[in-house]
Order: C-alpha cells, then sequence, then structure tokens
DNA sequence: GGCATGTGTATTTTT
DNA sequence: TACACATGCC
C-alpha cells in the first residue's frame, strides 16, 4: 500500500525518504520537489511506527508547516499526523519552553515581544540614560535592535559585529554595549522573551543536564527544512537535540540563502557533514517546477556569482516561451503593463491566484495597489508592514499583555500614555508607585495553600486609583474599571477575602477592552474607520482562542499578513491576486511571475551593494524570484524614477537594468518595450507631453 | 510636564 | 511619507 506514493518519487526523492537512521543532508535545488520529499519523508517514518509526537519538523513559516503534515497525513496510514510537532524555530521554542523552561529559570507564563516592542525597550534605555539628546550620533532605536539581534544570533563579540556591519557607530561602541546590559536585565525582571531569547533559551535548555536530555529523547526523528536560512544559535540547537540518536535530516539549497541579514549562514550546509559525522548526502537537481526558457534564464543569472556550489538543475518541461524584459517608461506605465498582463492571462483562464507580482522592498508595490484598486482588481499583499506593528493593534494588545504579564513594563508605559495629561515622565512615575517591575512570587504549582502574599501592580491598580493629574481621573477610573472587568475582580475591593477570579471569556475581554479603547483612539488617530477594520480583524482571530496567553503568544510568533488596503479583505473564496516581497515569496510556487522594479538600486538594493558578499546575496533574491515562475516569468524594468521630494518639480533620474542581467543572460529573454504604447489619458499639462514625446523619440532613435 | 507644531531625515528583507 | 527630535506655549 505505502510503496504505492513511493514509486512516484525519483531516485534521489526516493532515496532521501526511504533513507533509515543516522544524518542526512538533501541538497535540494529550486522546484526539485523538496516539499515533497520533506511530506514523504514524514509520511514513510510514520508508517513505519513513529508516534507522530516523536516527529519534530522545524520550517521557516508556520504556514509551510502546516502543508507539510497536510501533505503527510495524506499519504500515510497513520491517522494523527495531525500531532507531529511542526512550527519554526521560534515557536517550537515557545512551546518547550512552557513545558521546561523551569530548567533554566524561566516561569511557565512569560510573554514574548515582537521587534517592534524590543526597539521601544532600547529607547526607553537609550532615552533614560540621555544618549538621544545632546549632538550625539548615537544609534536609533531599529539600529540597536539591529546590531544586538547580529551579534547574539551569529555568536559573535559586539566589537566585531560593529566594526564589520556597523562601523559608523564604532565610537558609541561602551555604551551600547551598557544599552544592551541593561535591557537584558530589564527582559529578565519582567519575565518576558525577545524572539532572540526564545533561541538562547531553547539552546540553554539543550544544555541543562537533566531537563537537556529529556527534551532531546522527546524527538525521534528531527527534519529541518530550508537550513540554508538557518544561524549558528540554531545551529547548536539541532546539535543539543540529537546528542544521543543522530536522526536529522536537513534540507536547503545554498543558492536560495536569503536570510544573512538575521546571521543565517551557509556554512551550516556545507558543515553538516562533519556537525553529524556520517552524514549521507543527497542531491536534488531536476526541476519540476519551470519551464526549459525560464530555468536557462534563472542559471545564467547565476552563473555570475562570484560563490558557486555546482548544482545541475535541469528540466523535462520544454514547452513555453522565453521570459520577458519589459522595458517601461517609468513607474506608472510599469503598473500598467502589470495590470494588462495580469488579465490578459486571467482571460486565457489562469486564475489570479495563480498569479504573484514579486519584488525586493515592501513599499515598492505602492503605486501598484493604486493601480490595482482603482481597476477593482483584488489582491493580496504578504510581507511589508504587518498588521501588528500598527499602533491602533499595539495598544489593544498592550491591554491584554498586562492582564497576562503585569509585569510588563512597555504595555503599562503604552497604555498610560493613551490618557490625556500623562505624558512620558508622569506614566514612569506611576509605574514606579505601582511598583510594575517588582514580581510578586508565582501563584501556578504550588497552589493548594497559601494566597499570593505580594499583589501584582495590576492587582494595586485596580484595589486603588494611583495619584495622577486632574485631566486623566475620569480616564483612569474607566481603564481600573475595564482592567478589573476583563481579570474578573471588582474595583476597590480593598479586603483580600475573595480571591479566586472569575474567569472572563476572550470575547467578552476584548469587548471590554473596545469599549474603552474606541473613543481614545478616534481621538488620537485619524483614518478611524480603516483603523476600526483593523480591529474587527483582531476580533475576528480573538474568536478562535480560549486561551487569551495562547492569542497574544501566536499572535507575535505569527502575525497576519496585512490587507486592510484600500482594495478591502478579499473574501476568502474570492480570488485575488498575489503581492510580495521576494523574502516572503520564499518556498512559494506560481503558473505566472512578475518581478517589478528590477533595476539597479531597487535589486540589488541601494543599501546592500557595500560589499560583495552584499551583492551576492541579492543575487540570490534575484535568482529566487525567477524560480518562483511555472510557465511565465514577466520582469519589468522601469526608465525613469521621479524624485518627489521636490515637490511639483519633475525632476527624475535614469536607471540602469539590474546589473544581475547581465549581456549573456539577456539574450535569453524576449525584449519587449512598453515605452512606445502611449497612455490614453491625455497630460494636463502641455509641457508633459512634450517631455514624453522627446523621450519616446529618443528611445526610437536608439533602437 | 504635557502637548501642538515645525523641521529635518532616512528609507530592505523577518521570526 | 512617517517618524524622531526641537521648540515654544499652556
Amino acid at each position: 500500500m505505502a510503496a504505492n506514493w513511493l514509486d512516484q518519487l525519483n531516485p534521489a526523492q526516493r532515496e532521501a525518504v526511504t533513507h533509515g537512521d543516522g544524518p542526512l543532508l538533501v541538497v535540494a535545488g529550486a522546484g526539485t520537489g523538496k516539499t515533497k520529499t520533506l511530506a514523504c519523508r514524514v509520511a514513510y517514518l510514520l508508517d513505519k511506527g513513529v508516534s507522530p509526537d516523536r516527529l519534530l519538523l522545524l520550517t521557516f513559516t508556520r504556514r509551510a508547516a502546516a502543508e507539510m503534515v497536510r501533505r503527510a497525513g495524506q499519504l500515510s496510514q497513520h491517522s494523527a499526523a495531525g500531532s507531529v510537532w511542526g512550527g519554526t524555530f521560534h515557536a517550537v521554542a515557545n512551546r518547550l519552553l512552557r513545558i521546561y523552561g523551569q530548567a533554566v529559570g524561566l516561569r511557565a507564563d512569560f510573554t514574548v515581544m515582537d521587534q517592534g516592542d524590543a526597539a521601544d525597550l532600547m529607547n526607553l534605555i537609550r532615552s533614560e540614560r540621555g544618549l538621544g539628546t545632546r549632538d550625539r550620533r548615537f544609534p536609533k532605536k531599529h539600529t540597536l535592535v539591529n546590531i544586538y539581534s547580529r551579534a547574539v544570533n551569529a555568536q559573535e563579540k559586539l566589537a566585531r559585529t560593529i566594526e564589520r556591519y556597523f562601523p559608523w557607530c564604532a565610537a558609541e561602541l561602551e555604551d551600547i554595549g551598557g544599552v544592551f546590559e541593561a535591557y537584558t536585565t530589564r527582559k529578565r525582571e519582567q519575565n518576558v522573551l525577545d524572539y532572540d531569547d526564545l533561541l538562547l533559551m531553547w539552546r540553554a535548555l539543550c544544555a541543562s543536564p537533566q531537563a537537556g536530555a529529556s527534551v532531546a529523547d522527546r524527538f525521534e526523528h528531527v527534519l529541518v527544512d530550508e537550513y540554508q536560512d538557518t544561524n549558528a544559535v540554531q545551529a547548536d540547537i539541532l546539535r543539543g537535540m540529537r546528542r544521543k540518536h543522530a536522526n536529522i535530516m536537513a534540507v536547503g539549497d545554498d543558492a536560495q540563502s536569503i536570510y544573512s541579514f538575521r546571521a543565517a549562514t551557509i556554512r551550516n550546509i556545507l558543515d553538516f557533514p562533519e556537525q553529524f559525522a556520517g552524514t549521507r548526502v543527497v542531491t536534488l537537481e531536476q526541476n519540476y517546477r519551470s519551464t526549459r526558457p525560464i530555468l536557462a534564464a534563472s542559471n545564467a543569472v547565476m552563473e555570475q556569482a562570484a560563490e558557486r556550489y555546482t548544482k545541475e538543475l535541469w528540466s523535462d518541461r520544454a514547452s513555453g516561451g522565453p521570459p520577458v524584459l519589459l522595458t517601461c517608461m517609468d513607474e506608472q506605465q510599469q503598473c500598467e503593463a502589470v495590470c494588462e498582463r495580469v488579465l490578459a492571462h486571467l482571460e486565457e483562464g489562469i486564475p489570479l491566484m495563480r498569479q504573484a507580482v514579486l519584488f525586493r522592498a515592501g513599499h515598492h508595490s505602492d503605486m501598484l495597489e493604486v493601480e490595482l484598486s482603482r481597476r477593482n482588481i483584488p489582491f493580496h499583499k504578504y510581507g511589508g508592514l504587518k498588521f501588528i506593528e500598527a499602533a491602533h493593534i499595539k495598544d489593544m494588545l498592550a491591554f491584554l499583555r498586562i492582564l497576562e504579564n503585569p509585569t510588563d513594563e512597555l504595555s503599562w508605559f503604552r497604555l498610560l500614555l493613551l490618557l490625556d495629561g500623562i505624558g512620558p515622565k508622569t506614566a514612569q512615575r506611576i509605574m514606579r508607585d505601582l511598583g510594575v517591575r517588582q514580581q510578586p512570587p508565582t501563584p501556578a504549582g504550588e497552589n493548594g495553600g497559601r494566597t499570593i502574599a505580594l499583589k501584582s501592580a495590576l492587582r494595586r491598580f485596580i484595589e486603588k486609583a494611583p495619584r495622577v493629574p486632574a485631566a486623566a481621573r475620569e480616564q483612569i477610573a474607566q481603564l481600573r474599571e475595564t482592567l478589573a472587568t476583563c481579570s474578573g475582580r471588582k474595583v476597590d475591593s480593598a479586603d483580600d477575602a475573595d480571591d479566586a477570579p472569575t474567569a472572563v471569556p476572550l470575547a467578552s475581554q476584548i469587548e471590554r477592552i473596545r469599549a474603552f479603547y474606541e473613543p481614545v483612539f478616534e481621538r488620537l488617530y485619524d483614518n478611524a474607520t480603516m483603523r476600526l477594520r483593523d480591529i474587527e480583524q483582531l476580533e475576528a482571530i480573538a474568536a478562535g482562542y480560549r486561551s487569551r496567553g495562547r492569542f497574544v503568544t501566536d499572535l507575535t510568533l505569527d502575525p497576519p499578513t496585512s490587507t486592510s488596503d484600500l482594495a478591502g479583505p478579499p473574501q476568502l473564496d474570492e480570488d485575488y491576486l498575489i503581492l510580495s516581497t521576494i523574502h516572503s515569496a520564499k518556498g512559494c510556487e506560481w503558473d505566472v511571475v512578475n518581478i517589478i522594479h528590477a533595476a539597479d538600486g531597487m535589486i540589488p538594493s541601494d543599501m546592500a551593494v557595500g560589499d560583495e558578499a552584499g551583492v551576492d546575496e541579492e543575487r540570490r533574491l534575484f535568482y529566487v524570484a525567477m524560480t518562483r515562475a511555472k510557465d511565465h516569468l514577466h520582469v519589468y524594468f522601469p526608465l525613469r524614477y521621479y524624485h518627489t521630494k521636490h515637490r511639483m518639480g519633475d525632476a527624475h533620474s535614469y536607471a540602469q537594468l539590474t546589473r544581475f542581467i547581465s549581456p549573456s543572460a539577456l539574450r535569453l529573454f524576449d525584449q519587449q518595450s512598453a515605452a512606445t504604447e502611449i497612455d490614453d489619458d491625455p497630460p494636463t499639462d502641455p509641457s508633459n507631453v512634450q517631455q514624453v514625446d522627446r523621450w519616446v523619440n529618443r528611445l526610437w532613435g536608439e533602437e
């Protein structure tokens, strides 16, 4: 029975899937059936009798894990494939630390902060220490987080990280170190973990004498996807998890490594056979995804890479024309061309969902989004600005997080600043009065005997109104009422006799919070209606949760991708076009792929051209984008970019085609020009016409 | 100390 | 364009 689907694998895939015990490295080129191989391997192991909860599947996104487990479930005889441990390193770390966290000195009710929170905490410390003011060019909060994260994930001395990647901050080395030290202390006091801590704590857990062994023994097999995009800490974790039986399978492609900014290193792939003695290496080279002309062009782009690990990707899919390189006059024309091509493919019968537009940076699609909504073409955007980063969503979450973890300083701060007449200074004072950073001993565990001796800041806040400016008095009363209701307590109930607070359903907690927050937020932010939609979406997501803690953590670990754009959230059953950053397109494929802004400065990004390694990574990025295409690949190159900084002027500059399409690669494209297709809308200013004509004529002249 | 207003600036990619 | 920071008024 089980052999049935094994027959459909090619020899290399089958070798990987039916590998016995011991370490296995699968080097899988783009489109070579990597996902299928992993899913089959899971199914194979299940059918061999491995219990699903003894399988750990580490992927790059939660979606990828869910998809693989689903596919494995379809193949396997085993009914409970769903209980395979699947998820990102961070999500799995979170899950394990809730169980074994005590072994590394963690309380089970820790909260997780996202990068925005980390930046805010850095900023708080930065301003406390007076490092912001004066005429010092002390790094900004986001830079601080970047430096910190890079040093931690690369396991590199701060001095060296700064010297290599942030040389302009070298003069501030000492104070940066001081900020980081305070940052760490602060997190510990507040029982809060950032993304990097999740990995560090997992690694520490592996290293701890007893708990380390039980964590490792919990899993019989560990499978890791996208191994080229893991970093040194993640490699340590894997080694720690495989202390006894080295049943580990890693899958990756060095040509697709695009996360070095997160300290990912392809050394992990290259050194795998040394790290795990006796590794069998299997290489997958047959590409099932793209047509030959598309693959040929993609390979030509990679050929110029300074460092290249030979792998001959080939495809059977002979049909189909060459990829198209479309030169446009400017971004506006690029947008129109994309819309027209997308609609033409739709006419041919390719649904919008099977078509994608890819770009380097989140904002590169801004103009296209306007054009798409003008034409009523529904779309869904991945990557770029996230739902979770919006101020009003963070505000809503701050309420929940205080209820969850009353020592969460940042959430208190955020909440207090919402009130009239309370600024940073007053907020700090109130927090001091409440003793926000003092932790009560954990009530969890020994529930039998005594009640909590020390009250949490939340409880103190509910029981007694803090001293606040007159302007805030009314709102503070309402806020206390709100938090009391949500936590199932009563305001001003001074006697401790009635303890156990009543449990309040998450949905009604959010409803209460919203009742308090809505008037505040309408006063605070413009664009209230659009933001209101986000809050409704938040409520919709919360409806799927019973536990407040789970809800808050899942939201930071796996945030939804924002779509509160002009087009409105598409219905689930409706067809929509995919817009995505190239990074977020990793692992995906579409019948039609449109790559926009194929100009130097966009890709490679201006930010990355400083050194050769940076340019190489951008090249891999472009390669990843190209290899997402199955049947049709369109690359767009706008000739002219306007500089909107000088308002009303028509200052512009001319772009160069991306350096990644070299003259020899160019021959593999069908070169077309949209520059002669003049827009139907008459321009209002006659001088524009002259300019356009001059340009068009010049283009003709050149050809 | 809070807050409205003005000015300058830097601007990737994500768990 | 949004955000950080400075300024000046309440």
